[in-house]
RNA sequence: UCCCCGAUGGUGUAAUGGUAACACACCGGUUUUUGGUGCCGUUAUUCCAGGUUCGAGUCCUGGUCGGGGAACCA
């Protein structure tokens, strides 16, 4: 059936091109897609759509998929930057079968490429200082001018790159250009700088290299070394393909192609690896992994699983618009696979003691319900009842109008999975809050076997109050206050200061005493929750709220 | 000022010259021992102006609007 859905469904430009490429008989049919990160931060749900859009794609075709690391500007990469998106990645469930490479493990190669561009007089080195250079390089509309140094020899030039590489020159001194066209308009194309001198060490080679090539440099000759048929990258770079085109036409090396569609947005976030760095060195978060944030690893501990980002990447589509997607659609593609999946249990977040006058002191019994209604295979657990339980503060309120459905004085509710009790009296503190509702059971109302003719609009979660384990819980909502965080200046001005809420004294049915990390529950009538992984102890049990249960009551 | 890309309901995405559809959101109804889920329904869409054509969201021309484009970042 879903296969079905798969085969109807249209094909994306990319699919289409794909396809056409197989067709004609490109590349031999084969398909080979890479997925390129920087380890110079964590990966977000944006990136999440770019490894769904190009491991999706190989998959789909038969093909497989490179991992690579574009390591190219050691002062912003760490090794502990790629441990955490190859850990990401797979969690995602992907699998990169084609191979992990690293753009430094290729730098040799391209030092070579550099040089034969040198040879051929296709590259320069620069002497001038970058305002110098900047200063030549004109302006949309306006030519740049050739630089003094343009017309060096390639003895010369080869000589002073060799000079580069060994350390000679300093930080600054010197660059190696592309030679290409001062005139061009696309600002790419006047001669860009393809390696620059940096004296620092680089994560994986060391103090080997003292040269660094440029992203330009290093990307597309990177998808040629390793045979990518099908380069897919965001819209930002559409002006960089001349110049990708260029340098592989010019070094006459495997045509890989590069084709660009538009990156994910999210409304209420902001989706950049170097603003999300200032939201965790500013502390506004814990972490990169903090469950508000957008990261793949915030996602993960705030309860989402792998496959609800998978059929949400999916459903965003792939085109070349700008687009902003409604976070309601990452949270209905959360509600719509835990729906299916969550095992439900009853916990109760603000108690009040709620008492069952006419039960009997001291007893109790076990009531059985279902793990799933949604699905009969999860079987049933059982319950305790007993004469005092907590109930959740929201359901009781004094004064009420009809649209009420919960417990008030004169009303009538079904406790889940056990009876139907009616209102007898309450308490209340000295401030007028309630603190303790009394009811009297209909002994015959019990759930399954109810032959009591009563009728309940309400049905109420609960727990018994001598089986309940305390647990912490946290309630996350959005980050930011703003649609758009960034529109009125600096996001951190955007920021929501009620987005995390910590409720320390909720009561839980004692089953949760054996939740599993890893496993999201769904807390009847509230919403989907899950053990933190980072401040969850046996001891001293805390969960997140992945995502509310939506809410259609508008009281 | 120049180059590149884009423009379809509130948000996304389809329709590949032939009845503008699907999802999310919204609103309403219904079922329900979760005010969840399910089911049914309402509202609402081709940027503008010309042209080609029997027929244009789709092709052509011009415009408008939006995004991107100057780093020894990727």
């Amino acid at each position: 059936m879903a296969q079905d859905e798969k085969e109807k469904r249209p094909l994306h430009f990319i699919e289409q091109k794909i396809e056409a490429d197989i067709a004609a008989g490109k590349h031999g049919g084969a398909v080979l897609t890479r997925f390129p990160p920087e380890p110079n931060g964590y990966l977000h749900i944006g990136h999440a759509k770019a490894i769904c859009v190009s491991f999706g794609l190989a998959a789909k075709y038969g093909g497989k998929t490179n991992l690579r690391f574009d390591d190219t500007n050691p002062e912003k990469e760490s090794t502990e930057y790629v441990d955490a998106i190859r850990k990401d990645i797979a969690w995602l469930q992907f699998e990169w079968n084609g191979g992990e490479y690293y753009t430094s493990d290729y730098f040799e190669q391209l030092y070579d490429f550099a040089c034969k561009l040198i040879l051929r007089g296709n590259a320069y080195v620069d002497d001038q200082s970058s305002e110098d250079m900047a200063a030549q390089k004109g302006a949309p509309g306006q030519p740049g001018q050739n630089s003094p140094f343009r017309d060096r020899s390639p003895e010369e030039n080869l000589r002073l790159f060799e000079e580069m590489k060994s350390g000679d020159c300093e930080e600054g001194s010197r660059v190696l250009r592309a030679k290409i066209d001062m005139g061009h308009d696309n600002m790419l194309m006047r001669d860009p700088i393809i390696y620059r001198i940096k004296f620092v060490e680089h994560h994986r080679t060391g103090r080997d290299w003292v040269i660094y090539p440029m992203y330009d440099f290093a990307h597309g000759q990177s998808d040629s070394i390793e045979h990518i048929t099908h380069s897919l990258c965001s819209l930002e770079f559409e002006n960089h393909r001349p110049l990708y085109n260029w340098f592989i036409q010019t070094l006459g090396i495997y045509p890989t192609e590069q084709t660009e569609f538009a990156r994910l947005n999210l409304n209420y976030t902001i989706m950049s690896k170097r603003k999300l760095l200032r939201l965790v060195e500013e502390g506004a978060v814990d972490g990169w992994d903090d469950p508000r944030m957008p990261t793949i690893s915030g996602l993960r501990r705030r309860g989402y699983t792998p496959e609800s980002i998978r059929v949400f990447a999916d459903r965003v589509g792939v085109a070349k618009r700008n687009n902003v997607i409604d976070v309601s659609l990452l949270e209905w593609s959360l509600r719509d696979d835990l729906n299916r999946r969550a095992p439900r249990v009853m916990a109760v977040l603000n108690p009040i003691k709620l008492v069952v006058l006419n039960y009997p002191e001291g007893e109790s019994e076990w009531l059985e319900t279902v793990n799933n209604p949604e699905d009969e295979s999860a079987g049933t657990r059982e319950v305790p009842f007993g004469r005092e339980l907590w109930m959740e503060a929201d359901d009781f309120k004094i004064e009420v109008n009809k649209k009420w459905f919960r417990l008030a004085p004169g009303r009538v509710v079904r406790l889940k999975s056990a009876y139907i009790v009616e209102y007898v009296d309450h308490l209340t503190d000295e401030a007028g809050n309630v603190t303790e509702v009394h009811v009297n059971y209909i002994q015959n109302s019990r759930s399954g076997q109810d032959v009591s003719g009563v009728k309940a609009k309400g049905t109420l979660h609960w727990v018994s109050r001598s089986h309940a384990i305390d647990a912490e819980v946290r309630l996350y909502d959005r980050l930011f206050n703003e649609s758009d965080p960034e529109a009125s200046g600096d996001f951190m001005d955007a920021l929501n200061e009620d987005s995390l809420q910590i409720k320390s004294k909720c009561k839980l049915e004692p089953s949760l005493a054996n939740a599993q990390t890893g496993t999201v529950y769904q807390f009847t009538r509230l919403g989907y929750f899950t053990i933190d992984s980072k401040y969850s102890v046996p001891s001293g049990l805390v969960f997140n709220r992945a995502v509310t249960l939506k809410d259609g009551w508008k009281g």
